[in-house]
RNA sequence: GGCGGGGUAGCCAAGUGGUAAGGUCGCGGUCUGCAAAACCGCUAUUCGCGGGUUCGAUUCCCGCCCCCGCCUCCA
């Protein structure tokens, strides 16, 4: 089956096909953070979405060559700047900081460049992006000194949101000098300083200011993939205006089609609404650290719903999250235990061997739940052979192998060895004295005692195990 | 008002024109000294509501209801 994606541009699922089919390489660009404050679950929700786009891509043998950029000026960190008092670079740092940090802590592979949109590179490279917008006619300097993208001159503005532009209307969100624009729709390229910036600025054609907020994915993503990229993703959010005006302006300026693929990402919710650091209603990765859970199980959490549905973050489902990985953490080490046994079937396998079903469920536009719903089904299955003793070595290392296999898409194993404290093993070694004497009560005390330590004891035919569920 | 996404068991969530994956929770059983883990069984006569097409619809068509998001610097 090939592989498929429902691309925002058309509404419609289809046939992935990179521009250079023959390279198998593919460039990608993802709408990164904005550092003026911790980046909340819901924003790193859109990076895991990412994060499984890329692996299964690579998963299916392509190259991917991904760019993030990192926004470190807007009006958020201007702001946040002047209130911390502090150079921006000096504010934007540390939550830069932070989000490598989380993004770590979920797993998340590294994208190869996160570009910065105050790299003087980039801010040239802009400039001269909007030269040549205003030299074709598509933007224009207007009294209050900004620059403007001119909507209407651009026939396919809307087309990736399908806005009527008639149909626009302001809702308030954002401050307007509107009496300087010609049309409502006509969104900033430069802003021209004003006294709120403080320092932040740089020199322009148009005079000193900054850049506004799209010109610097179109300026970065251009000057590292190209003219013409394979996949730009983002959350839902980012469909109108910023991507919508990211065609513009690229497309303005080079008059190619600027993307194949648009993928987004639907929101994470909490009680029914959007996360948002305006509403107030988000958590951090560390906040959900805090309560004790690690970040494989928030990846586990946030990975589990296809990408393209809402997600209702709930404490209950970040329980669902470590129940589940404590399933397939025991699958994992019985099958170890099979595997160097170097046991022999009593009977052949009631299941052979593993299928392909797992990536053929993310071939079709990422259908994570369909593939994990194979990945316990499978799990469920080799249980039992191993129950009944229907599971020899070879058929257990086949499935090791399997699991590597999808585990480069999931990165959901357990990452330490578990090390059982010096006292956990003195208690279990009691414990085991007092059974063999049959002591049931003081076995029983004992299990209690290593329990509140927050270790499981079990009796198995091999002899107690000492385990620990929600393992990092 | 315009444009999207969604409504499937207590909760989370796949899916198909032919009679509902998977996870989690709960209950019963096997195993166990008792547990745990694992396995087995049970848990949606039914897929927001009302029509229509069809031998047959949760799936297609029409109408309606509800929730969420976007509509100019939110992932």
């Amino acid at each position: 089956m090939p592989l498929r994606f429902f691309n925002t541009y058309s509404r419609g699922v289809e046939e992935f096909e990179p521009r250079d089919p023959s390279a198998r390489h593919i460039c990608m660009y993802t709408c990164g953070p904005t550092v003026y404050s911790r980046a909340h679950i819901g924003n790193f929700r859109a990076y895991i979405f990412e994060d499984l786009l890329q692996r299964h891509l690579e998963l299916r043998g392509y190259k991917v060559h991904r760019v993030m950029n990192i926004t470190d000026v807007d009006d958020k960190t201007i702001r946040g700047t002047g209130e911390a008092g502090i150079p921006l670079r000096k504010f934007t740092e540390q939550f830069k900081q932070a989000f490598f940090e989380d993004a770590d802590t979920l797993r998340i592979k590294r994208a190869n460049e996160y570009p910065a949109a105050t790299d003087q590179r980039y801010i040239d490279r802009m400039i001269e992006m909007i030269s040549t917008l205003i030299s074709k006619g598509l933007a224009y300097q207007a009294e209050d000194k900004s620059v403007y993208y001119r909507i209407n001159k651009f026939p396919n503005y809307g087309k990736l949101a399908h806005f009527d532009l008639s149909q626009l209307q302001s809702t308030g969100r954002v401050k307007h000098d509107e009496y300087d624009k010609e049309h409502i729709g006509d969104f900033a390229l430069w802003k021209a300083w004003d006294e709120e910036d403080g320092d932040v600025k740089w020199d322009s054609p148009w005079g000193p200011g900054r850049p506004g907020w799209h010109i610097e994915c179109s300026a970065m993503s251009t000057a590292l993939l190209g003219d013409q990229l394979d996949i730009h993703c983002g959350g839902v959010d980012n469909i109108f205006p910023h991507h919508e005006a990211e065609i513009a302006q690229s497309e303005g300026v080079t008059e190619k089609k600027f993307v194949r693929y648009w993928l987004h990402c639907a929101h994470l919710l909490v009680d029914g609404q959007k996360m948002a650091k305006s509403l107030g209603n988000f958590y951090t990765v560390p906040d959900v650290l805090a309560k004790g859970y690690t970040g494989r199980e928030l990846r586990y959490a946030l990975l589990r719903v296809h990408y393209r549905v809402p997600l209702n973050f709930t404490w209950d489902g970040m329980n669902e999250a470590r129940e589940s990985l404590g399933r397939i953490d025991e699958w994992l080490a019985r099958l170890r235990e099979v595997v160097g046994s170097a046991r022999r079937a009593d009977r052949t396998p009631r299941r052979g061997v593993p299928t392909s079903k797992f990536e053929e469920a993310l071939d079709d536009d990422l259908n994570i739940s369909a593939a994990l719903g194979f990945l316990f089904e499978s799990i469920r299955e080799t249980n039992r052979a191993m129950d009944q003793n229907e599971m020899d070595a070879a058929t257990a290392n086949a499935w090791l192998d399997w699991w590597k296999r999808i585990n480069t898409v999931l990165d959901l194993e357990a990452e330490f060895e578990i090390i059982v404290p010096p006292e956990v093993m003195q208690l279990a070694k009691e414990r085991e004295n007092a059974r063999r004497e049959k002591k049931w009560k003081r076995s029983d005390e004992l299990r209690e005692q290593i329990s509140v330590l927050g270790w499981e004891v079990r009796d198995t035919k091999d002899g107690a195990k000492i385990t620990r569920r929600g393992a990092a």
